[in-house]
DNA sequence: CGGGACTTTGAGGTAGATCAAAAAGTGTGG
DNA sequence: CCACACTTTTTGATCTACCTCAAAGTCCCG
């Protein structure tokens, strides 16, 4: 099986990014206890309405969060990579209001709620430390209502790969990187059709921005990518964001 | 001048619908220190980018908060009305990636980001309360994405009158409810235009779903609009919401 | 090698945008 | 208390970005 400290390592050091974190504190988060989970590719693992004792913590693969309108549409409202903490708003709300959906095949570590709230309970920093992380969470929720209320598709998918290149760039180069994402997720996310989503994955191609190959987005001219995408990653606030 | 308990005390009264609080932890919400500010009709207030060391309490009137594209289009992606504590996530993210603008003329309490950040030193159950208000926050920006990205036009406006109906029910029936805001703004908030907004609002109006009169909203039919749509206001955890 | 999921292309339809202008409020100063 | 300027609401006419429906092509896995 995996290596429990090695997810949360990656996890901490998304943390640290952002909040000042001494070593105790790095200890208890490491020390967090949970188990690994093999997730099929697409499925539902998180229900809506369900409550839950567990938050899911990414460890291969991508997750989505997503809400559904009564005729089955799905909106998702977040990506997840490896190193994020895809719920841990559930640990001050379990009842979620937004279900968990694998993006092909992927590993969550779940990790109890109860030993969240005991390390918060030990270390006001963490407290902090998790109260920020959720809130640019909900600053990224924020700018996806900007952009797919007000850009046009083209922009919209161009916002949505800067995006996810910075928040793989935090590791590697961000030129290119994993995309188990099919067209109809990333309408799904989009709020356009997989047929749309098709149409303007092409022209990003034939326009030289990028291109979707073999699972894995290949960055062509990521200036003219953010141009179109209007994209200006401060709002990830990855303070080593390109 | 206006009186700073009964303002923080209607912004308590919410923080005890979904976090136990006890008689000490109340006692330190009611004293934080602060300032009124009268704001004139639909003024930014905080601007996007702006670093800021206080947040905001509505005491009166409406705030919007919004993000703004390339050309000036903005999306608002919350509205806030008086009891609510309009950008709480500022203590642990100062830089506004978020801006905060008047719904008609407001009046609000600026509470130091200091007296909040000793409170939840000194609480940590306020810590958590705070925590958990700011992720509601972002529950209902996940229903405004949903909405805003899969449903009709028709089906937008008549979610937002009812969530906001909702909100304010909190506090009295909720059938009619102070609604300062123009048809510009609410196409803001939904991703319409001005022109489109009117019109969805005559046929809820001649639908006997709801009507806007005097800058109030009148709601006709309440399982009509509901029904229209699509709305559930568990999202919005008060429990105390029919 | 066969079946299901995903991608790609085509043709035509429509919800909502855009542009334009009149009507109704709202506030201000004389 | 009226006149003027400005904002907001309302209606009409036209346009278009994106949707819908349909079908062929491609990939992947058992």
């Amino acid at each position: 099986m995996a290596d429990a400290a090695a997810a949360l390592h990656r996890w901490l050091d998304r943390l640290v990014l952002r909040s000042d974190l001494g070593p105790q504190e790095r200890e208890a988060i490491l020390a967090l206890p949970g188990e690994f989970h093999y997730i099929q590719a697409n499925r539902d693992f998180v229900r809506l309405g369900e409550r839950v004792d567990r938050a899911c913590l990414v460890v291969s693969g991508m997750a989505g969060r997503f809400g559904q309108s009564r005729n089955g549409d799905r909106q998702i409202t977040a990506f997840h990579i490896p190193g994020d903490m895809a719920d841990l708003h559930s640990v001050v709300l379990p009842t979620a209001a937004t279900a968990l959906h694998s993006i092909g095949e992927a590993t969550i570590y779940r990790v109890p709620h109860d030993a969240i709230r005991s390390a918060t309970r030990a270390f006001p920093a963490l407290a902090e430390a998790f109260w920020r992380d959720c809130t640019i969470d909900a600053a990224v929720l924020s700018q996806w209502a900007l952009v797919n209320g007000r850009l046009s598709a083209r922009a919209r998918i161009a916002h949505h790969l800067c995006e996810l290149s910075c928040r793989f760039a935090v590791n590697d180069g961000g030129a290119a990187f994993p995309w188990p994402v099919t067209q109809a997720q990333l309408g799904d996310a989009t709020g356009l059709t997989a047929v749309h989503v098709n149409r303007m994955l092409r022209d990003l191609r034939l326009m030289g921005a990028a291109a979707v190959r073999d699972r894995t987005v290949q960055i062509l001219d990521r200036r003219l990518l953010m141009e179109i995408g209007e994209f200006d990653p401060r709002y990830l606030d990855l303070h080593k964001a390109t």
